[in-house]
DNA sequence: ATGCCTAAGCCCCTTAGA
C-alpha cells in the first residue's frame, strides 16, 4: 500500500500536473495540501475520472486540505480543536481500507508557516502545533494503524537543509518549531523517510526564488509520521523529485511510503 | 537589507507563501 503526501500549491492550476503524477505514481491514498479552493471548487469530477473518491476541506483563495483514495473513503473529520475562531482549513481526517480489508486513519495537515518570527503569525503556529500534539496523543490511543502526514512546515534539523545559515531566522527551523515536532514524534511516531533514509540530503521543497531548484538548494517540510502499529510495515519511502523538475510544478514535491499488506 | 517566483482574489496590485 502507497500512501503519499503533496503540497500542489494551488488545485485548479496544478490540475494537469496532479493527474500525471497520479497516472505515473499509482499512491493508493493522496494527501494534498494547498488546495486554495472553495469546496463548490474542488475538482472532484477529474480526481474521479483520474480512479479516486476523495474528501476535501477548502476555502478561498488559500489553505485547503484532501485526501484522494483508489478505494472507498469515510470521512472522520475537519479541523483540529482548542480554538474555535481558527477558520483556517488545514487538516483533515479520514478512513480507508487496505487490500485486506484492514483499516488505515489517516491525517493530513497544512501546518502553519509561521513567518516572519516572532509575531502573531509564529505564536499561532505554535499554539496549532500544540493542538496537533494532542489530537496526534488521542490518535496514539487508539492503538491502530495512522498515517498522520502533510506539510509540516518545520525543518526538523540542520541536516534537513541545504543551507541552514540562510534560513537561520526563519520560522520553520526556529528552536520552538523544532522542538515541537521532537514532541510530537517522541509521543512514539515514526519519522518514515529518515527511517529508510538515516542520512544524506533529502528535499521535499525546493523554492522558486533565487534558484532553488536549479541548485538543488532545498529543505524537508513534508512528513510522514506511522503510529507504532503501521511502523513496522514500513518497506520503503521517498520523493518524487523528478515531477519537480516539470513545467508548471509545484514548489513541492510529492513524499510516499510503501507499507505491506 | 531586499528581492528573488508563483497562485489567487480584492484581479494589473495585494496577500500569502517558505
Amino acid at each position: 500500500m502507497k500512501i503519499a503526501t503533496y503540497n500542489v500549491n494551488g488545485i485548479r492550476a496544478r490540475l494537469e500536473r496532479l493527474v500525471e503524477w497520479l497516472n505515473e505514481t499509482q499512491p493508493d491514498v493522496a494527501c494534498l495540501q494547498e488546495i486554495k479552493c472553495q469546496d463548490d471548487g474542488f475538482p472532484i469530477k477529474d480526481i474521479e475520472a483520474a480512479g479516486y473518491s476523495a474528501v476535501w476541506h477548502g476555502q478561498k483563495g488559500f489553505n485547503g486540505v484532501a485526501i484522494l483514495s483508489k478505494t472507498p473513503i469515510t470521512h472522520i473529520r475537519n479541523g483540529l480543536d482548542g480554538e474555535p475562531e481558527d477558520e483556517h482549513a488545514r487538516y483533515i481526517e479520514a478512513e480507508v481500507a487496505d487490500a485486506a480489508g484492514r483499516v488505515v486513519r489517516i491525517g493530513n495537515l497544512y501546518l502553519p508557516n509561521g513567518n516572519p518570527q516572532p509575531g502573531p503569525k509564529f505564536d499561532y503556529k505554535l499554539r496549532w502545533m500544540e493542538r496537533l500534539r494532542v489530537h496526534a496523543a488521542a490518535l496514539l490511543a487508539l492503538e491502530i494503524p495512522v498515517v498522520l502526514c502533510g506539510d509540516y512546515n518545520v525543518i526538523p534539523t540542520d541536516a534537513d537543509i541545504a543551507n541552514p545559515a540562510a534560513m537561520a531566522d526563519d520560522a520553520l527551523m526556529q528552536p520552538e518549531s523544532r522542538a515541537a515536532f521532537r514532541r510530537l514524534c517522541a509521543q512514539g511516531w515514526c519519522d518514515a523517510l529518515r527511517q529508510i533514509h538515516p542520512t544524506g540530503p533529502l528535499w521535499t521543497f525546493w523554492d522558486y526564488q533565487a534558484g532553488g531548484w536549479q541548485r538543488d538548494a532545498g529543505f524537508r517540510i513534508d512528513h510522514l509520521l506511522l503510529s507504532p502499529e503501521l511502523a513496522d510495515r514500513l518497506v520503503d519511502a521517498g520523493v518524487d523529485k523528478d515531477h519537480r523538475g516539470r513545467e508548471k510544478a509545484s514548489d513541492h514535491a510529492a513524499t510516499w511510503v510503501k507499507l505491506t499488506i
